[in-house]
DNA sequence: GCGAAACTTCGACATATATCGAAATATAGC
DNA sequence: GCTATATTTCGATATATGTCGAAGTTTCGC
């Protein structure tokens, strides 16, 4: 728990998780984290991977639907976009990505309990 | 990305993170993790960890609104609940944990990333 | 059996979300 | 400058969500 009983760091986090809670969005997100991974197919700063275009590929929702959720992500602060020419590149928030790291640690102490069953 | 390109994992997946996704649910949610941890106040079943009641404390919501985020929480598989007695026990599904911890995985290509800078 | 305690269910309400299509904006290439 | 491509903004609409208070359900202890 400790540093979650902020409110002002829960409600990111709570934020965070809100934004991928829509499988559009989680779709979108795990596609550019795919894409950032061992750094594959990244652009010249390394931290953009995907344009807009790209990550709604195979999502079959509409250009305007696509921009939102990507504005969702965006506030959420999970990623970053740029735009680069006609494209509007897109890269994972590298501080989004720890803090969530750091909030499903909370949940390690749980396993223990797992492992004692 | 791997197991989450199958749409009933990823829609699982995103239910679950809608769930943690509102700041009371996400704080009822670390509360029952934080109770669960180490063995610490869990009961006779070691699985569950607190009532109700306890998990809403100093939220500052009505009753019936808690009960709708417990009820919220278990629906998404992130907790079980179980009566005994006059309380009702909640308990974190560990299933789910390790659900969300392997979705987490896919996030460790990115701090390699990080690392590079 | 009664009253209290712990929850849940119901009905109402305000607000937020997901979605689309049409129109607007930005940029590249001719 | 004109056109095509990529993306955003806008307005509309349907549906979902968060919240409450009032009433209902379970169970305990007397």
């Amino acid at each position: 728990m400790s540093k979650f009983r902020n409110k002002p760091t829960l409600d990111r986090a709570a934020a965070m998780l809100k934004a991928l809670g829509h499988p559009h969005r989680l779709s979108i997100f795990l596609r550019l984290v795919d894409c950032c991974g061992a750094g594959r197919c990244c652009g010249t700063e390394a931290e953009y991977a995907a344009c807009v275009g790209d990550l709604g590929a195979d999502l079959d929702i509409a250009p305007s639907t696509l921009s939102h959720h990507v504005k969702e992500l965006r506030q959420a602060g999970l990623i970053r976009v740029e735009r680069n020419g006609q494209r509007v590149e897109c890269g994972v928030d590298l501080q989004a990505v720890a803090e969530l790291r750091t909030l499903l640690h909370q949940f390690d102490g749980v396993s223990a309990v797992a492992a004692k069953d």
